[in-house]
DNA sequence: GCAATGACTGGTA
DNA sequence: TTACCAGCCATTG
């Protein structure tokens, strides 16, 4: 039933679902790298994960996902910023990246 | 099937 | 600190 085309995006809709999933699950004031986001999921990489949060990234707190220097979403820095800061983030002495030291999440379990 | 692209990462200069 | 390069993995044309 389900076309070549329908199918190919249900596919990535699975990897998309657990990103998002996880991403929803980070509490306030924490962050995590795309990276640490598909090592935690145990699938892709960060570059497929920053492909979920261009497309899908918006049904969650997507800026709570930063690079691993932990500067913000290319195209929405000031915006992630304003949400960070508001989120109570821990953010580094020159105000423009996240302080990963101190925001990095450690995932879902303990 | 191949080449280009992307909300990336880590190393080196 | 910034800039450039090579590697990585899945989607898209």
């Amino acid at each position: 039933m389900l076309s070549s085309g329908y199918r190919a995006r249900v596919r990535f809709d699975d990897f998309a679902e657990q990103v998002l999933d996880l991403v929803e699950r980070i509490p306030a004031g924490r962050v995590l790298a795309y990276g640490d986001v598909a090592r935690l999921l145990g699938a892709g990489g960060p570059r497929q994960v920053g492909r979920v949060m261009s497309r899908w990234g918006a049904a969650g707190p997507w800026h709570r996902v930063v690079r691993a220097d932990g500067s913000p979403a290319r195209g929405h820095e000031a915006q992630a910023l304003a949400l960070l800061r508001a989120d109570g983030t821990p953010l580094a002495a020159d105000g423009r990246r996240v302080d990963m030291g101190a925001a990095a999440w450690d995932g879902p379990e303990r």
